[in-house]
DNA sequence: TTTTGAGTTGTTCGA
DNA sequence: GTCGAACAACTCAAA
């Protein structure tokens, strides 16, 4: 089965899904064997784990063009299902494959199954090779003078800001194609949902893909970095970049992004302290990869210890409420069905939303991890099991625990003339904007001039925010007297 | 070892 | 309307 040129080399993609800038690939193509490049739906990674649903779509599409790219270079991406301990060495042994490459994964389950992997093509002479995933640096290069992983972000961006990242790689040209082997059809996975097809929002907002990814990038530092300090609080404005889906899934790296915003930097001599800002947030990912790399519970348990015994709620209506954006706070709901619309939710009202879950309603940060794995299209488990233990204020690098949003206050400060609750929760449009944020506060005359019925056509509060916050300052007072 | 300064994203209250 | 202080104490990171 080996051709003239060699025993193959089996490229496997992970989230990694792109030609430019991938290590691991470009190691295959240098070598001059010939490649097979491979994706396989694991179905190893445990469940609460696997893709959800908005992820899942999104794998479809950028498995299609991930396809054609590789296509373009002559190769036939190959596609396989199974559990990828027993699937990989078996797929080595089918092709007569002699050499295993991939990009490095983070997370606590793809590393225990790489290592595992890794030992049995060993044992079987097989060479195995990993490559740096998509960091800027990767969790273990970056450590306090005293040799122990920062918990906290501010000495963590210090020791890595100035520190140079390593530059992209180009895309290989032309590849030498190894055999063929019998795949699976991309449609008969089922990452699309049918009955009913949720997904027309998505398909409008997002371009899945490499090519996706780098006119996303071309449009954020063409017209937005220069006013990111500003404008990325406001999800009423187009201001932030748009790109974490695209770097969960690997379609470009942090490292390109990174070099592009200095170079963007250098040559236009643009707005230096917005351009930090933004790779201030790139640091952020990658310290939730190093929380996630030193405590691989993040996802699963409360950082915090004594937090453990905190009088969660269990409230199915409030929950319900809450995911389907229906809480009767319209910056809250606003953003729960933005979510629910596109697979995203702007950053701000991300922590409004939590905030709102976790100590006005106080049901468990993990429901809310839960649904945000379920329907984000950037699902990524270090970022989002950091920042719900952040919002909720157990987490390394929490928020003091007296820190509540105010979803009134913050719907008036961040989407002041409500152009973004009215695009989201369309039924309270009519009222005048000093209501917008709390309708329960207007007249019942203006409520009915805006065809407003209370309870009828928009939720009453689901529960008075005053009231929600002294029950849940109350309830930190208890965890800390617990702790003592 | 001890000390010191500091810590993403907020709210409320009272002057 | 605007401003500063209080909210709590703890732990981290570095000197």
């Amino acid at each position: 089965m080996t051709s003239a040129f060699g025993a193959p080399t089996l490229v496997w993609f992970r989230q990694d899904l792109r030609l430019s800038d991938n290590p691991a690939l470009r190691a295959a193509a240098e070598r001059g064997a010939p490649i097979v490049p491979l994706y396989l739906l694991d179905e190893e990674t445990p469940g609460d784990w696997r893709p959800g649903g908005a992820s899942r779509w999104w794998l479809h599409h950028a498995l299609e063009r991930l396809g054609e790219n590789l296509a373009g270079k002559g190769l036939r991406l190959l596609l396989r299902r199974g559990a990828a301990t027993q699937a990989i060495p078996s797929l080595v042994g089918e092709l007569g494959a002699e050499r295993v490459v991939w990009n490095r994964c983070y997370e606590p389950w793809a590393i225990r199954r790489d290592r595992e992997i890794e030992a049995r093509l060993k044992q079987a002479n097989i060479a195995v090779e990993s490559f740096a995933g998509n960091v800027l640096h990767e969790p273990w290069t970056v450590e306090t003078g005293a040799g122990k992983p920062y918990s906290v972000y501010t000495p963590f961006w210090r020791a890595i800001k100035d520190r140079p990242v390593e530059a992209p790689l180009k895309a290989p040209g032309e590849m030498q194609a190894g055999p063929q082997a019998a795949g699976e059809r991309l449609e008969d996975w089922g990452l699309l949902p049918r009955s009913p097809d949720w997904a027309g929002g998505l398909r409008e907002t997002w371009t899945p893909g490499e090519a996706g990814a780098r006119g996303r990038l071309g449009a954020f530092l063409q017209h937005r970095v220069d006013r990111y300090g500003r404008d990325r609080d406001r999800p009423d404005m187009d201001g932030t970049s748009g790109l974490s889906p695209h770097l969960h899934w690997g379609e470009i790296t942090a490292r390109q992004v990174w070099h592009a915003t200095q170079r963007h930097l250098a040559d236009t001599g643009g707005s230096a302290e917005d351009a930090w800002s933004f790779l201030n947030e790139l640091g952020w990912r990658d310290f939730a990869q190093h929380l996630l790399y030193h405590w691989p519970s993040l996802p699963d348990e409360t950082w915090k210890p004594q937090f453990r015994d905190f009088p969660w709620r269990e409230d199915a209506r409030a929950y319900r409420a809450w995911c389907r954006g229906q809480t009767g706070y319209p910056i809250v709901d606003a953003g729960m069905r933005q979510l629910y619309a596109i697979g995203w939710m702007h950053n701000r009202v991300r922590m409004i939303v939590g905030s709102f879950l976790v100590k006005d309603l106080m049901i468990h940060w993990r429901e809310g991890e839960r649904w945000f794995w379920d329907t984000l299209v950037d699902a990524d488990a270090a970022s989002n099991a950091s920042q719900w233990q952040w919002v909720a204020g157990c987490g390394a690098d929490a928020a003091p625990y007296f820190r509540i949003f105010n979803p009134v206050t913050q719907g008036e400060k961040f989407d002041p003339s409500g152009a973004y609750v009215r695009k989201w929760v369309p039924e309270i449009a009519q009222l005048p904007d000093r209501f917008l944020h709390k309708p329960w506060e207007a007249p019942a005359q203006v409520l009915q001039r805006a065809g407003v019925e209370l309870g009828v056509t928009y939720p009453r509060p689901l529960v008075d925010h005053k009231e929600a916050r002294r029950a849940a300052l109350a309830a930190f007072e208890g965890v800390k007297k617990g702790a003592a």
